[in-house]
DNA sequence: ATTATACATCAATAGCCATTTATGTGTCAA
DNA sequence: TTGACACATAAATGGCTATTGATGTATAAT
């Protein structure tokens, strides 16, 4: 039984690092609502421009978020299959009842 | 509506960024099977003993994994709860076929 | 055209993090 | 008690990262 996110190990770890920062967990949740504009999470998040701009990049470089452009304003919104895919990470666990979560090794 | 883990910002963001490395990841995916000793680990994955120390003590102080010793060997696990958290956290997304996911400002 | 707006990027800096090497601590065997 | 074993910790270092302030770019209004 191979393990679950072994394809992508390295891709999840950067979703994992772009959330890896409570300013960005904040924008997680300013935009689970749905999509925003920066002016916005301007407004929401106590955060200078350059500095809500250089989080959107880097969660946008990890896939977690996508941009649209229009006229002067940025929109952002969450990837769902970033998410989707973080979500079967975490979450597969085995029981804590199963007997073989106790090691057997060094015994 | 309150952001779902508006409660523990900081704590989550500890939590991921534990999983911000994939050597960790990957002590994730060892531990998928249940409790293993640092001996397996240290076999399973090409790290030096002090290194993968290092990160299992990083995972230990973020609530990730729990520890416990038995004679000269250490046994780590996961500790579901915290999985469980991380759970909510990036499952809680809206449909994307609701009409709020499209931004209503800068109209 | 000029000016303001909305956002991105650049340059610089300070703090954190992964890794290595060396050393320490507790446990078991002989 | 001496030595080997399993693991943790300390010290040092190089690279990355968050933040700031300044500047750039595209768009819209006047």
């Amino acid at each position: 039984m191979s393990p679950v996110a072994a394809p992508d190990l390295t891709g999840i770890t950067r979703q994992f690092r772009a959330l890896s920062d409570e300013n960005r967990l904040r924008i997680v949740d300013l935009l689970r609502g749905g999509e925003r504009c920066v002016c916005e999470l301007t407004d929401a998040l106590d955060l200078s421009q350059p500095l809500l701009s250089f989080h959107l990049k880097t969660m946008k470089d990890a896939g977690l978020v996508v941009d649209r452009r229009q006229g002067r304003w940025a929109y952002y919104a969450l990837n769902p299959e970033a998410f989707a895919q973080l979500e079967e990470f975490v979450g597969a666990l085995p029981s804590t009842k199963l007997s073989l979560n106790v090691a057997r090794c060094c015994g």
